[in-house]
DNA sequence: AGCTTAGCGA
DNA sequence: ACGTCGCTAAGCTA
């Protein structure tokens, strides 16, 4: 049995509707005023904000019809029935005046129509198109600043919420609603009646914020239902509602949209259509925008050409039975499948697999124990290509279910980090917009009622992205090759992500007892200190505050200035430090203490609140995150925790090897970076040094200060250990001199001598630029490339920043590189040796591993061996071992 | 809610 | 303007 469906439910129709008035203030506020006014002294911000972003969403979402709706200045049906409603709110500012005139000339001159009516809001208005343009098969866009639109959610209409200023506007589904509220859509007014809006001034149950009233609609269905049973609602939570309940019945009264105005518009009159080219000429002439013009021009030429991106049809096979699960499979004839999870509640309930215009949608709940063999049997199978986004995501949601993944072939999340490693957000979504140039569908999912078929609902989407990652795929797959990042991919980072998820999934174990011991250390530091702190002022403040300790410090204290921010002057360790030189203030030293003592219990805090019930702490390591190729660690990060105090390695401690395990091994890179340095510029002296295994920076020191290696004091070896390490971040004189506290002119001698000793190591780091500059990238040594266009901007500070990062993405992201060779090859070991020991963290130029029981000599010298051999360089790479019951035991 | 400040690591 | 790459927490303004 199959049936065809259409992966775009969405018909070509495509409808956008902007509420002109907050899209307008939101544009307002990202773009600061002063710079931008005619010169006949017209503020131009909101309205160059607003077209830019209705351009940029024409672009991205290529709707077919358009429109912006407006609000009044005269009072709406919702004041004249509250005469609060919206009450409170501070004058619209004078830069503000007549931008929305503006901003309505320059829809007319693009022939989109905006909309008001009296007495009614914008929301009225988008809400009555949403439901027309629903009705007229249209799917629809909502663009608005204001929660009252996620009521128009459905699976038709998305609203595109900014997240913040006017950049980033992602689209809100019905599952994005419910992650950040707990209820659908269709119950949020309900929500926000209980909660109240502050910005309308409409107050609601004091006490109750979203996840009670989360939790009430949950419980009785919707607000009707809570109000029915509001005698049963305990505790002050239940008193608070029913002593205000007249303010949720108004609230909700407010809150609802009208979906039935009388518009003299017509759906028609929205079509895109090209701009009058000499109303925009002359608008922007007056309004001075030049680069908009050109955008605006560029995009509506662009749209000529190019028909709509075309979505292939599929055949959807069901599957109901393991034999006719393994037809598909084979069917494919060992080609790769898609895999894409449908996520619902934070698990895995379907399956989508695609194979090429087939696909097949598989509910992971009561599946026939057949079937369950047999898809297991498929997932398990390393010489099954499976194709992900986000494999390892989908690793841990499967292994939740017991089902266990081998074979990833590709991973588009992957594929297209190492094409933008820049790039903050690797959405599937996003991703399919930006190379694929269509919307995917996305979830719509009942939370809680999956047993009663509605994960069905589930299927189309999932299914739609599964054909989403089999067609990205093969693009990004084209693009790597390209930019000859195939192999990168191929043996590098698909190769890592089961290393990286068994990390995970094991975790390390920790001590509670000794974190609650810690905990109450430092709490009772963090109260001496800041008894102390307020005993030397005489009164209490916020020392968390750094606007309280502003007032503190510069006004009561009257101390000298520090230096200028922008909310005023610096409160930071390094300033406060430098004040208590110079004035010896008591304040200062409790200040500092209790900045010591609170930051270590927020540590220790988020390691408290991060151990699972396994009594592990689980980090996820980001594979996609850091523009050069490092890993990054969150949901906690174990990358930072405290070792360079004494005091906060105290926390290093907590971290313990777990039970039926013997103890923890610790394996660093000694000076990887600077090793790495040396074996670029290919610096003679340099790498002589390391080969002769000399002191690096006592070796420097002699060389730099014309002295025997015996002779450099300390004072000369910190020095030119700041500078080694600097130049790797594009150190100027004046940020050498900074840091050591020396003139510029001592700074710059410093380097020059520097430079006439290590020549190799200047001609390098500038060589390094230029070729950026040329290429339009870096390399590491394994050929993970950074892309920097900025190197060539007319923005003098865009192009600093951009030469510093191509200055350290080489050696930055070739250590990256030799730890994740280093993790690959030591994975492979203890596997194939049959060791139970295993790796648990990396700390960038570090692993940590939990040893079993009679396993130490051997990892150990398999550890120490394939970093060391990690890679071929010039000097040798240093690599050392510690072993101990705790992580800071293991450290040497 | 997003920005800012601060501070931890490599 | 002035050293790279990260993550988290808190306060504050909106």
């Amino acid at each position: 049995m199959s049936e065809t469906t259409k992966p775009t439910e969405a018909s070509d129709k495509r409808l956008l509707i902007i509420d002109g008035h907050s899209m307008a203030f939101r544009a307002f506020y990202a773009l600061p005023a002063e710079n931008f006014a005619t010169s006949t002294g017209q503020h131009t911000n909101a309205v160059h904000g607003f077209v830019s972003m209705l351009l940029t969403m024409i672009r991205q979402q290529k709707p077919t019809h358009v429109a912006v709706a407006f609000d009044l200045d005269t009072p709406t049906f919702r004041k004249q029935e509250y005469s609060e409603y919206k009450g409170g709110r501070n004058k619209t500012p004078e830069e503000f005046h007549g931008q929305i005139d503006l901003i309505k000339q320059v829809m007319g001159a693009m022939n989109i129509p905006s909309i008001s009516l009296d007495p009614f809001e914008a929301d009225d208005i988008l809400a009555t198109l949403a439901t027309r343009g629903e009705d007229a098969g249209f799917s629809v866009l909502v663009v608005s600043g204001d929660r009252d639109a996620f009521q128009l959610i459905t699976d038709r209409t998305l609203v595109l919420y900014p997240k913040k200023g006017i950049s980033d506007i992602p689209p809100m589904d019905a599952d994005a609603v419910e992650a950040k509220y707990f209820v659908r859509p269709e119950r949020y007014s309900d929500l926000a009646a209980l909660v109240g809006e502050t910005a309308d001034n409409l107050p609601g149950v004091p006490g109750v914020g979203p996840k009670t009233a989360a939790k009430w609609i949950n419980q009785y269905g919707d607000l009707a239902g809570i109000l029915e049973n509001i005698d049963s609602i305990k505790g002050k939570v239940g008193d608070a509602l029913r002593e205000h309940v007249d303010n949720v019945t108004r609230n909700r009264k407010l809150n609802q949209l009208r979906h039935d105005l009388e518009l003299d518009v017509t759906l028609e009159d929205m079509e895109l259509e090209a701009p009058n080219r000499e109303e925009i000429e002359n608008l922007f002439d007056a309004l001075e925008f030049n680069t908009l013009r050109k955008r605006l021009f560029d995009l509506f030429a662009a749209q000529d050409e190019e028909s709509a991106p075309e979505v292939a049809e599929f055949t959807r096979v069901e599957v109901a039975d393991a034999a006719s699960l393994r037809a598909f499979i084979e069917a494919g004839q060992g080609a790769a499948i898609a895999v894409h999870p449908a996520v619902s509640g934070g698990e895995a309930v379907g399956l989508a697999l695609y194979r090429g215009l087939e696909a097949v949608w598989m509910e992971l709940a009561g599946l026939d124990e057949a079937l369950e063999t047999e898809l297991a049997a498929f997932l398990a199978d390393s010489h099954a290509p499976k194709i992900f986004h986000d494999a390892k995501a989908a690793m841990h949601l499967l292994a939740d279910r017991g089902l266990s993944v081998a074979g990833i072939a590709d991973d588009t999340l992957i594929s297209a980090y190492l094409i933008q490693p820049d790039r903050r957000s690797h959405e599937l979504a996003e991703l399919v917009s930006y190379h694929l140039k269509y919307q995917v569908p996305v979830h719509q999912v009942k939370k809680g009622e999956l047993d009663l078929g509605l994960a069905s609902d589930l299927a189309d989407p999932a299914l739609a992205q599964a054909q989403a990652v089999f067609d990205l795929s093969a693009y990004l797959d084209t693009q790597l090759a390209a930019k000859h990042a195939d192999a990168l991919a191929r043996d590098m980072e698909l190769p890592l992500i089961p290393v990286l998820f068994a990390m995970e999934r094991a975790g390390i174990a920790v001590n509670t007892e000794r974190l609650n011991e810690l905990r109450a250390h430092f709490t009772s530091q963090v109260e001496t200190a800041s008894n102390e702190a307020f005993a030397a002022i005489g009164h209490e403040v916020n020392l968390s505050s750094p606007k309280q300790l502003q007032v503190v410090l510069f006004e009561e204290l009257d101390l000298p200035k520090t230096k200028k921010i922008k909310t005023g002057y610096t409160t930071d360790a390094e300033s406060l430090q430098d004040l208590l030189v110079k004035t010896g203030h008591p304040f200062l030293v409790a200040l500092m203490a209790y900045r010591d003592a609170i930051k270590l219990r927020q540590t220790v805090d988020g390691l408290l609140k991060a151990v699972h019930p396994d009594g592990r702490i689980h980090t996820t390591y980001a594979q996609t995150v850091a523009a050069t190729g490092r890993l990054s660690s969150l949901n906690p990060n174990l990358q930072n925790i405290p070792v360079r105090s004494e005091e906060g390695r105290r926390i290093r401690d907590v971290f313990v090897v777990g039970e039926g395990y013997e103890t923890l091994l610790t394996v660093d890179y000694s000076q990887i970076e600077m090793r790495i340095m040396a074996h670029l510029s290919g610096d003679e002296g340099l790498i002589q040094a390391y080969q002769d295994g000399e002191d690096l920076h006592r070796f420097v020191g002699s060389r730099v200060f014309n002295v025997e290696p015996s002779e450099v004091t300390s004072e000369m070896r910190s020095k030119v250990k700041a500078m080694s390490y600097g130049l790797a971040y594009g150190l100027s004189s004046f940020g050498l001199s900074k840091q050591l506290k020396i003139g510029v002119d001592e700074a710059r001698k410093l380097m020059k001598d520097y430079f006439d000793r290590f020549g190799a190591v200047r001609t390098y780091l500038r060589s390094v630029v230029e070729q950026a500059r040329k290429d339009g990238y870096t390399e590491t040594i394994f050929g993970r490339r950074r892309y920097l266009p900025e190197l060539n901007s007319s923005d003098r500070r865009l192009r600093d920043i951009a030469e510093r990062a191509a200055l350290n993405a080489p050696i930055q992201g070739s250590a990256a590189d030799l730890v994740k060779v280093a993790m690959l090859r030591i994975a492979e070991e203890l596997a194939s040796g049959g060791y139970a020991s295993r790796m648990l963290l990396q700390v960038h130029d570090e692993l940590v591993l939990e040893i079993a029981p009679g396993e130490l000599e051997a990892i150990s010298e398999l550890v120490t061996r394939e970093m060391g051999a990690a890679a071929d360089l010039l000097v040798p790479l240093d690599v050392q071992p510690g072993v101990g019951a705790t992580w800071h035991e293991a450290a040497h």
